[in-house]
DNA sequence: TTGAAAGCGCTACCAT
DNA sequence: ATGGTAGCGCTTTCAA
């Protein structure tokens, strides 16, 4: 089978205008259900023609002229995890279903980021959504995006200082949740274990962690604390939990902060022969997608991806029909799913 | 902090021209590092008058000229699922070092993927990748497409008749080895669990199964295959492992035909009071992200889905560069990852 | 009810 | 070494 020959020029508005025997004004108007005013013999001419000459509107050149390109861009500055990427699976419809398409960027370092946003402006695009990890340092190049950039929502990113829409995670709140339930639950020794990660949310799920032991008059021992430094490595996590195992009191219950942690925590604590939650509750961060596979199930508290990816296209194209509106920040809760790794002690 | 007025005119290659005191088209060589013949200074002025006035060039005008957009289109039809979109991961950093930029759109239903397919056709995209799962039936609307679409690489769907770039699985091929490797560690009562889905995919790994149990002179026991329809649950997979393990004689290991049915097993297997691998080894497919995480670490077949964006990124390019080269097609291999819940009997 | 023509912001060709 | 200008494929007045 041989390729059809593909020196036929591209369709324009102009050939159908005249197959049609139309003028292209005519045909633009039909092409954007303006046709009040308009023969239902014309307009069927005009169908006609497009059908049997296979056109296609250009969105470019229609872009060129209403200044607006119908695209939205994404930002996720997280990757080697499937949790970022959820939101995906809600923003890109949601988009979709707003008669929008949805450019997608990674960003894995500021710079990446940069190159990015660069990319998104001379697209063109009618608005960004960053989904962003906490870990930059410098946001004041956004200030400069701000007289010319689209409408912009950011989440899971603190700009204090800037008028941008913006979605907040309550880390902080969903860890003392998490020890309301424990203590409710019988446990006084709760123990706490941070991951690789030297974010801003970890940093505030160990506020919580503090917080949620003061609330309850609980004693804070640092060294129910462990913490993993950048380098650390799940035999590191290994290492750290047996530490914990082996401490006077042993912690009846163990905060992780994500779920990855959780994870080696559990096989940790199952291998050195203790029964989850009999013995000892294990609780998870991030509710990731894995998290519900484990055995047993975990318990974790969820980063609330999937709401943040609906709030933020909504805020998005709200900002982009009232560009005047307040500014708007929401804060998530960051609610915990109780599964089967914890339990009354 | 009141918002900057935004009733300036958006900064055009025109403005920049005028600050800098030379012509459009010397402010367009400079933008496309057309240098050579261009003094210092000149080039220094339209740079300044760039810094100064914020200037961004139009990538839309641009693509009306040049009836480019340097824009590559992916549509992926799974969602519910990590696993497909870890292709993202290669894909998005691999089109972006090309200096394209992605359109993401994720396809449902047929429907829903046609209705991508305009999308991107209007966009002028450059190319479309597909990454598909085999469900459809219906392929033939891509063949109105041939003639005008842009380059087109099809991953994990067969459309014999067409000439598109595609990337295969060899998914009999990896159960095949899985039992290759199973009968090597001893086992000689092998059992397959199918999931929910009745996919090609899902077909051939089935097709792997009796092949390779005819490869080593095995018995083939219907009573060994559980399959489970469309409306299976976890609840149904429990209640087929449970069959399983009543059986006479008792399958020594259970091949799953993805990696979550695979996780029912292993823990439905566990509640049971069994020792994997001791008593019995699970092997699942897909190598989910999460299969690494489970207690046992799961061995499983992994489906190919980074390497084939890799790939597919890479053919696509090709053909944008040459579309006159001769169709191709590959297969990937589906290795299996031999983690802790395998072993020898 | 329909059409003519200007113009969106660039590139590319041809001059100078 | 630099500039003038046509034209990419549409939408949008304004006119008929």
């Amino acid at each position: 089978m041989s390729k059809p020959s593909s020196n036929s020029k591209r369709v324009t508005i102009k050939d159908v205008a005249q197959a049609a025997g139309v003028s292209v004004t005519t045909v633009s108007n039909a092409l954007n259900q303006r046709t009040e005013a308009m023969t239902q013999e014309t307009l069927q001419r005009i169908q006609d023609a497009i059908q049997v000459l296979n056109y296609r509107p250009s969105s470019v050149a229609r872009s060129l002229v209403t200044n607006q390109t119908a695209t939205i861009g994404l930002i996720i500055s997280e990757i080697e995890t499937p949790l970022f990427l959820q939101a995906l699976s809600v923003i890109e419809p949601a988009v979709r279903a707003a008669d929008y398409s949805l450019i997608y960027c990674t960003a894995r370092s500021l710079d990446d980021e940069q190159q990015a946003v660069n990319l998104l402006l001379e697209k063109r695009v009618d608005g960004i959504i960053f989904l962003s990890t906490s870990v930059y340092l410098d946001d004041d190049y956004l200030l400069d995006l701000l007289p010319t950039a689209p409408p912009i929502v950011i989440i899971n990113r603190t700009i204090s200082h800037l008028e941008f829409d913006q979605i907040h995670w309550d880390n902080s709140g969903g860890t003392i949740s998490a020890i309301d339930y424990l203590v409710e639950q019988g446990h006084q020794c709760i123990a706490f274990m941070r991951g690789p990660d030297t974010r801003r949310s970890s940093e505030e799920r160990l506020a919580g962690y503090r917080l949620g032991l003061q609330k309850h008059g609980l004693a804070y021992w640092d060294e129910c604390v462990v913490t993993g430094d950048y380098e650390t490595t799940a035999a590191d996590w290994e290492r750290a939990t047996l530490a914990l195992l082996a401490a006077t009191p042993r912690p009846t219950a163990i905060l992780a902060s994500n779920d990855i942690v959780a994870s080696v925590v559990l096989r940790t604590v199952q291998r050195a022969g203790l029964r989850i939650p009999a013995d000892i509750s294990i609780i998870g961060n991030d509710n990731q997608p894995f998290s519900i596979y484990s055995n047993p199930a975990l318990t974790t508290v969820e980063a609330p991806v999937i709401e943040s990816g609906r709030q933020a296209i909504t805020m998005l194209l709200n900002r982009m029909a009232n560009s005047n509106a307040d500014v708007k920040r929401i804060t998530l809760p960051c609610p915990l799913i109780i599964r089967e790794s914890s339990g009354t002690i």
